[in-house]
DNA sequence: GTCTATAGGAAGATAGAC
DNA sequence: GTCTATCTTCCTATAGAC
């Protein structure tokens, strides 16, 4: 194909994206500037204009394509079988998803905040997708007696939120391996929806 | 006391203080800036600097009371008896203390990275006695056989991310009440250090 | 103790040269 | 497609009146 001299948009564009996501996730949209993003990407501040109306629709596109990644990893995740089954596979998939971007880096949810309120209704359209599909196996394990559970929605927030946590304090490349990460989090998970000990059948 | 006409310093102080922990709190430091602070407290501008020599030392006095505050709590926590009893109530202080405020606001930790490196190290050397409290507790625990601990380091961190990550979802006043998400707590976070089922002494 | 006014700078976004 | 230059707005922080 015949391309312009100086026409760098299938490079420049993806570098935009990817200096974004890391600086939104390292600082926080309000925090970070266009010019500081120019500079990671190494144009002037104008030309990042090109890529985006504003800076607010750049984080709105970021966030919602992360968001629909997240329903797509789990929608490809094999969840069938028995429910423990079924929240494992959901427990890999997230952690992998959230963790093991070839960037390394995620923008965390709490950048939800700064959406304008009609942007942030349709991310939250995707997340409640997302969340849902979370209580379905949270309550057919109820319903087979295999997780201890008084409040499907109460256990589903928690579950997420234990799993977001991760994103405290995980580092790519650090001393634990995603591994040992993805392990960890399906042990204590499991058995944080185990029933009483009483009401485990002996075997 | 005589008090001169229009002296509000110990009206006005308080209330700076809260206005800045409920803003940062709902939009992050950054996304903050100090005309609405006045405006949320009812002056101008100007007379927030009477309070705060700056933006950054608000926000760094501010953190560095609350962190002070967590490990009181802790210390204050009757921190005795077996691993088990120790852990319930270390989970049930740090939950009381970061959701009970009569504010009912609690600034997240990653606003920490809103600090200056030499203001960000000296709230970290509280977070490190904080952590290292737990650690203690999850050590014990792992060397009386009362916890399944492979990594008294890693099960630390996951275990502050998932007691933090209350924040993402509790509101005061709202369907689930306190009690219930102290006593979760306590549940999951007791049966996700247990031993493995086969492990456990059959009574 | 608080106000108004403002200095000084940095932000988001656009215009026009190349 | 990118740059430089710039408009406009908003920011933190200070000065001086009351």
């Amino acid at each position: 194909m015949a391309r312009k001299t100086g026409s760098h948009s299938d490079i420049t564009g993806p570098k935009v994206r990817e200096a974004a996501i890391r600086l939104f996730t390292a600082h926080g949209y309000a925090a970070v500037s266009m010019r500081q993003i120019a500079a990671e990407v190494g144009v002037q501040a104008g030309a990042l204009y090109l890529y985006t109306p504003n800076k607010q629709t750049l984080l709105f596109n970021l966030l919602l394509e992360q968001m629909q990644g997240a329903v797509e990893a789990m929608k490809a995740a094999d969840l069938t079988g028995p429910a423990e089954a079924q929240l494992e596979q959901f427990v890999r998939a997230h952690l992998r998803y959230h963790l093991g971007g070839e960037s390394g880096s995620f923008i965390p949810y709490t950048e939800l905040r700064n959406l304008t309120p009609a942007n942030y209704e349709k991310v939250e359209v995707m997340r409640r997708v997302y969340e849902a599909a979370l209580e379905e196996i949270v309550m057919a394990g109820a319903r087979a007696g295999a997780f201890a559970v008084e409040d499907s929605k109460l256990t589903t927030l928690v579950l997420i939120s234990i799993l977001n946590g991760v994103l405290a304090w995980y580092r790519p490349g650090g001393r634990v391996k995603l591994d040992t990460v993805e392990a960890h989090y399906v042990d204590i998970i499991r058995k944080s929806l185990r029933p009483a000990l009483m009401q485990v059948p002996a075997e």
